[in-house]
DNA sequence: ATGGTCGTTGCACGA
C-alpha cells in the first residue's frame, strides 16, 4: 500500500487522526507537505518540531486547509497540532501550579468536538540517568492534568511519542532491550495508569499482532532490518475509541528522501 | 546493539 492507495476507501469519512514525530519540521517539511497532499487527514499532531514558534511555516498549512497550534521552543522538542475540523481552547505546556518546565512538549486543542493532545514524552536516555526520572514525572504529570481537568467521558486524545513500548510485542527484540528505556516496568506502568484513567491504544485495538512499528532507528539499516519500535500512539478515551473502525501505520513515510525516523500513524473514526 | 545515522549546532550531544 502506498500513499497513493486511498485510505479510507471514502465516504465513510468523518474523523481521521495522526500522530508523526517528523524530527525537525525544518528539515522534514517537504515530506510532510507531500504527505499531508496525499492523505488530507482532518487533525494531525507533529512532535520534534526542533523550531521557535516563530519559524513555524503556518502559512504552508493554512494553504492546504488546516488551523494551526505549535508549541516550539528552538532545537529540541516543539509539537504542533493542524486541524481541517476547527482547532480552539489551545493550552500550551502544563498551564497547572507545578515547576516550570523548559521543553515544549505537551499542547492541547479542541478539534471537530474532540480534545486533542500533541505529546513528545521524554526519551529517559538511560535508567540511571535524571532524564529517566524526568520521563517517569513527565509521565505523572500528564496524568494529573488529565485527572484535573478532563473527563474520561468526553472525547479525547492524547496523540505522541511516548518513547515507551507497552509490551513486548512492540519490540523488535525483547531480549535486546533488557535493561533498557522504553521497555522498563516502572514506564509500562506509568502507560498503564494514563489507561487506567480511561484511555486506549487505538492502533492496539484494532491490530493485535507483534512486529507492527513505529520507529526505526537511522543507524544500522534496522529499517531495512525490521528492526523497529512500536512507541507512537493515539490514545483515546472510550467514547472516541468506540467510534474507531480502523488504525494504520504509514510505513511508505519511512522510505525514500530525507524520512523522519518515524512514520505518522493514523487512526479513523466514524 | 559493539556500532553502523541523522538532526541540531558548532568542533558535541540528543535520539
Amino acid at each position: 500500500m502506498g500513499p497513493q492507495t486511498p485510505w479510507p476507501i471514502d465516504s465513510a469519512t468523518v474523523l481521521r487522526i495522526v500522530t508523526w514525530n517528523v524530527n525537525s519540521l525544518k528539515a522534514r517539511l517537504p515530506r510532510v507537505e507531500q504527505w499531508l497532499s496525499e492523505n488530507g487527514p482532518e487533525v494531525i499532531c507533529l512532535q520534534e518540531t526542533k523550531m521557535k514558534d516563530a519559524a513555524f511555516p503556518a502559512e504552508v498549512f493554512t494553504a492546504m486547509g488546516y488551523e494551526t497550534a505549535h508549541h516550539g521552543q528552538g532545537q529540541w522538542n516543539g509539537v504542533a497540532i493542524l486541524s481541517k475540523v476547527g482547532l480552539t481552547d489551545v493550552v500550551a505546556g502544563w498551564d497547572d501550579d507545578g515547576p516550570e518546565d523548559a521543553d515544549a512538549r505537551i499542547l492541547w486543542a479542541t478539534c471537530g468536538g474532540v480534545r486533542v493532545a500533541s505529546a513528545y514524552v521524554p526519551n529517559g536516555r538511560a535508567l540511571d540517568d535524571p532524564h529517566y526520572t524526568y520521563k517517569l514525572g513527565w509521565l505523572e504529570r500528564l496524568r494529573q492534568t488529565l485527572l484535573r481537568r478532563e473527563d474520561p467521558s468526553s472525547e479525547l486524545a492524547v496523540c505522541g511519542d511516548f518513547n515507551i513500548c507497552p509490551d513486548d510485542r512492540d519490540v523488535w527484540s525483547p531480549e535486546a532491550w533488557v535493561g533498557n528505556t522504553h521497555v522498563s516496568e516502572p514506564e509500562r506502568e506509568a502507560l498503564r495508569s494514563l489507561e487506567a484513567w480511561g484511555l486506549e491504544d487505538v492502533y492496539r485495538r484494532h491490530h493485535k499482532e507483534g512486529g507492527l512499528y513505529s520507529f526505526w532507528d537511522y543507524r544500522g539499516g534496522d529499517f531495512h532490518q525490521g528492526r523497529g519500535l512500536r512507541i507512537d500512539f493515539i490514545m483515546a478515551t472510550a467514547s472516541l475509541a468506540d467510534r474507531s473502525v480502523d488504525a494504520r501505520v504509514d510505513r511508505d513515510a519511512r522510505k525514500g528522501e530525507k524520512p523522519s525516523d518515524h512514520a505518522p500513524v493514523i487512526a479513523q473514526f466514524d
